[in-house]
DNA sequence: GTTGTCATGTGGTCACTACCAGTTAATATT
DNA sequence: AATATTAACTGGTAGTGACCACATGACAAC
């Protein structure tokens, strides 16, 4: 297998470096709490200077794929939710994991005014306009979760049912087509009871328990941008965080 | 000046810069969304390396206090978001949060051999003995969450009851009693129905919908050391979560 | 055996240098 | 007036070199 680094990609070389180790732990090559090579056996193995291999460590110290020991070395953090871990850590690839899980039904997209508590959320004034694209989510071809999007998009800004079904992704489609990145949410969670349109909409009895899932998108500037509301099957969900620091 | 050795006094340039950066945002001189003084401009100004000011920069970025432009300028984060980020991205604070609601009420703490679910999740051999301490947390003089607790404890380790009714927190125990410092967390979080038991600690019917949230701490050697259970009313709890990047 | 010293390997900090890449506003061009 | 160009900012990436702080095991001294 290949290793290189190429110099000449327009892809950071400290982004290329991360990747390749990361994909030796993905791939059990080393297991959790074993040493990685240290700095300088890097330094010297893929030719790159200590300045770009610390800053790919950096990035895996961040994703919470190693773990660095002043004086002892650097470890790969065990992974005991390995899935969720990885997946959970980067916000950008959640939520592109949110975003193209298959077997999306697109619901319905319009541009109306929302309720107050929306308007309010996404920081707009009264008489305000915003996209509404609701669907529902199926895993295994089963309704597992029921979610509306509220996105804050100036007048010349549209998002089409084309653009879904063509990449799969609200956040892609914002990024590719407006240039807004998604980089910051904060997000509730709790529970609630199915009423009979959602009941129905998930296949469960009304008054079953849901996992109601709330989440205010902010954008390179700190502004809100989008608000989700998901609701979720009590049971076939499982909600998987991870803390640092 | 004193004959005392310490050499742990050393505070770094890139962390004392960072202070003084932060400072002047906390007292308002540097009001949200404006720039900061540029890379360059810091460095002369401090007489810092721009390796030194990138580094200290990136310690704020990483607080949440400012946020960078690629060709812009770096800028005060909105007020809006600061008190919520300096609370949950420490995780000991957020602990401490957590740990110090008023109303607990301790049920039991006892040394026994646990499930063989925890024990794996403890990385336990099946005969090890650990520390439950089981609460009920109440809000308002009502209960909202039942709490169990496995601790991984070496034998000459305990806790009392009179240690927890004098901190109140476990993981401030932990801390002084023990020098445990828990620095990293997985939790998930999911719907479940109360049995009987659960139900009347509660004060609810059996049946009703609870949160689940599970979380396994981690020490400074990503080690497990705790394993909580935590049910919550699903009427009277709300989760609060923030993903960042 | 126990203790202390020390060489060596590890990550942490810092300076200096160079160039790349995105943004903006002044300026020249049409 | 509208458009294109450019210069002068901004942060981003990368290399080199140096030294500090911590951890550990080999080994000498007791």
């Amino acid at each position: 297998m290949s290793t290189t680094i190429n110099p000449y990609d327009i892809i950071p070389k400290y982004y290329q470096l991360a990747n390749i180790l990361r994909q030796k732990i993905l791939a059990g090559e080393w297991p959790p709490r074993t040493p990685i090579p240290s700095e300088r056996v890097l330094e010297s193995q893929y030719n790159i200077s200590r300045t770009t291999i610390r800053q790919a460590i950096d990035y895996l110290e961040k994703q919470g794929f190693i773990y660095r020991e002043h004086g002892r070395g650097t470890f790969v953090s065990p992974q005991k939710l390995q899935k969720g871990i990885q997946e959970l850590t980067s916000f950008s690839e959640d939520m592109l994991r949110r975003g193209i899980q298959p077997g999306q039904i697109i619901q319905s997209i319009e541009r109306l005014t929302p309720s107050e508590e929306v308007l309010q959320r996404l920081e707009l004034p009264p008489d305000a306009k915003v996209l509404r694209v609701e669907r529902i989510r199926l895993g295994d071809n089963i309704p597992i979760g029921l979610q509306t999007s509220f996105l804050k998009l100036a007048e010349n800004q549209t998002i089409t049912r084309e653009d879904l079904d063509a990449t799969g992704s609200l956040y892609r489609i914002l990024q590719e087509k407006y240039n807004i990145i998604p980089t910051e949410a904060d997000e509730t969670l709790e529970v609630t009871l199915a009423t009979p349109y959602e009941a129905s909409l998930l296949q469960i009895k009304p008054g079953a328990p849901l996992l109601l899932n709330e989440r205010l998108l902010y954008n390179q500037n700190r502004e809100p941008v989008e608000f989700v509301k998901i609701l979720y099957r009590g049971d076939r969900y499982r909600y998987l965080i991870r803390l640092t620091k």
